[in-house]
DNA sequence: CCGTATCCTCCACGATACTG
DNA sequence: CAGTATCGTGGAGGATACGG
């Protein structure tokens, strides 16, 4: 049978879950973020097949989380953007970012959040107390890198 | 073909996606946090399929995030209590209500989370900015409610 | 009340090949 | 480079029945 659909409930949390889509489509949120906008930086980066990079890009932009934009015209060319809503769920990524190198038992994971021009590390999570807004992941790497301060990979193993 | 694992991938959010396991999960982690401790009470409350509900539910303490307990001995009966790596999964799940109720478009909820026993709202992300700890989501609600504050659904809508 | 056993369905994902 | 087409599969999730 056909999975539920969360739609109906009445609760943020099943909404989120069912408006975001698959699994995959979360890395590919965590990637846009990282300034990816194309078909094959994604597939690279993901080593995800091209069919089911597809879909989910197409429902991505079909839920509004991404835009298509055309950059070329002959041949045409559509990159992947950011809209607003998706860069709304960058808390969600920087959570579970959070969650992750904190459990990450057994995995020796160089970890933090490094912007990819300067280098520098930032927390992960780190909320501006009087606009409440979290900051921005767009320009952070959310992947593990190596050269983490201890600092910070002190604060991440604090949560 | 198989989906492919996250798990050797060197990026923490993808490692929680692993470990995290189903859509289901996320919310009986929910629920959980709200304080649901019993088979029959998550069944019903998510009205899921009790074979799944027991996959599921094995899988989280499997994972380390569920702890089962023997709570009676004739007849044997277990309940499933956080441990304090599922516990650590709060800031993920006030995420994903922020943004699922910020982008609840042409739904109409009553928005908040709210204290079961005080009844009082409570912003969906605070982070307490010197311990840097986000306020446990335990105690809290997640579910909408129709009485939330006027001021509690602006700050919602703020984001 | 708290699950397990059995059987089934559907779809997310994968592999591969091909096109402008 | 940026996809689409085709075909296949495994596993998440469902229905139902049963048992301690």
């Amino acid at each position: 049978m056909k999975r539920k659909s969360f739609e109906k409930m009445d609760c943020p949390v099943a909404l989120a879950l069912e408006r975001v889509g698959e699994w995959w489509s979360i890395l590919i949120l965590r990637d846009a973020m990282q300034g990816y906008t194309r078909f094959d930086d994604f597939r690279q980066d993901l080593d995800i097949s091209p069919t089911i990079l597809t879909r989910r890009l197409n429902s991505l932009v079909e839920k509004g989380l991404l835009e298509r934009r055309r950059y070329n015209e002959r041949p045409p060319r559509d990159e992947y953007i950011l809209t607003s809503k998706g860069r709304d769920f960058a808390p969600v990524l920087i959570a579970l970012f959070a969650w992750g190198a904190r459990h990450a038992e057994g995995r020796k994971l160089g970890i933090g959040l490094v912007n990819k021009r300067t280098g520098v590390a930032a927390d992960p999570i780190v909320i501006d107390r009087h606009s409440r807004k979290p900051i921005t992941a767009v320009g952070y790497q959310f992947v593990a890198t190596k050269n983490a301060s201890a600092a910070t990979r002190r604060r991440l193993a604090r949560g």
